[in-house]
DNA sequence: ACGTAATAGTTGGTTTTGTAACTAACAAGG
DNA sequence: CCTTGTTAGTTACAAAACCAACTATTACGT
């Protein structure tokens, strides 16, 4: 019964690939831009997505709302994002990005894309696809 | 130059695949034992290895002193390991699980096996293999 | 030996997160 | 309309993480 080993244990596992790949891109939003992982996810659902509502984030992303407000909050207050109140329903809120915002996004993209591609460099194509189908079927649950 | 996709972007999935698949095992040793993550991973380091100083986890886990030395108080308030000082080296501890601290492993063990079986359970061995194959790599960096 | 550097582990102060309670606005049934 | 319930988003307080400075002890070069 002691055939367990902690370093094939998936929850542990994946949290340290998953702090260890997200290490050094966090470096770059954090160093260039100040922003912290919540607000760069929400910087990102408006780059791709375009206008949205705090609640649009919340269910795309699946953050919760606190997450998002103080991100919102935080980008506002760097003029990366325009709030504007919807007439009909006074609750909501529509973001937008600023041209500030939009810059911060494409170039923090980029980074993204080649990041990713350089994770992926020693892997085929076929493995890349399998990790991907698998990771995605474990965020799933 | 729009063909980014979020959900696809590595860091991205692997901590959504994370955070997924650690919040069933996260129930169970906070409510039952009340433990945070860096405690049962303390506990687990332990357990599994015996009779370990805090620079030993450090080294094993991956983890900062500060957090060891916070789960290890805990752990010690909560009378589920005992620290001893080196002899020879004083600023040495060493620390061992107590019956409680060896009971509660070998339960959270247990269930941390069942839990991981059920996590790959629609995927095939080769599959996990490979997962894992990758996962390992890109903790590795 | 003796001064300097290195190592083990802890503590303090600041950020972040988590959780729950809160305000404001709309919806729906009588 | 009026009460009750829902939804959008914020705020407040406690728990936890982060980072840097700290104490105590040992190692090392001269």
């Amino acid at each position: 019964m002691q055939d367990f080993e902690l370093e094939n244990f998936l929850p542990y596992l994946l949290n340290l690939a998953a702090e260890a790949s997200s290490l050094e891109f966090k470096q770059v939003y954090k160093d260039r831009y100040g922003l912290l992982r919540n607000d760069w996810r929400v910087l990102f659902h408006l780059g791709l997505y375009g206008n949205l509502t705090s609640s649009d984030i919340a269910a795309r992303a699946k953050m919760h709302k606190t997450k998002i407000s103080r991100a919102v909050h935080r980008l506002a207050e760097r003029r990366f994002l325009t709030r504007t109140r919807d007439e009909k329903d006074r609750r909501l809120e529509h973001l937008q990005l600023t041209k500030i915002g939009e810059a911060a996004y494409r170039d923090l993209r980029n980074i993204a894309k080649n990041y990713d591609a350089g994770l992926v460099e020693d892997m085929s194509p076929k493995e890349v696809e399998l990790l991907k189908t698998l990771l995605h079927r474990l965020a799933e649950r």
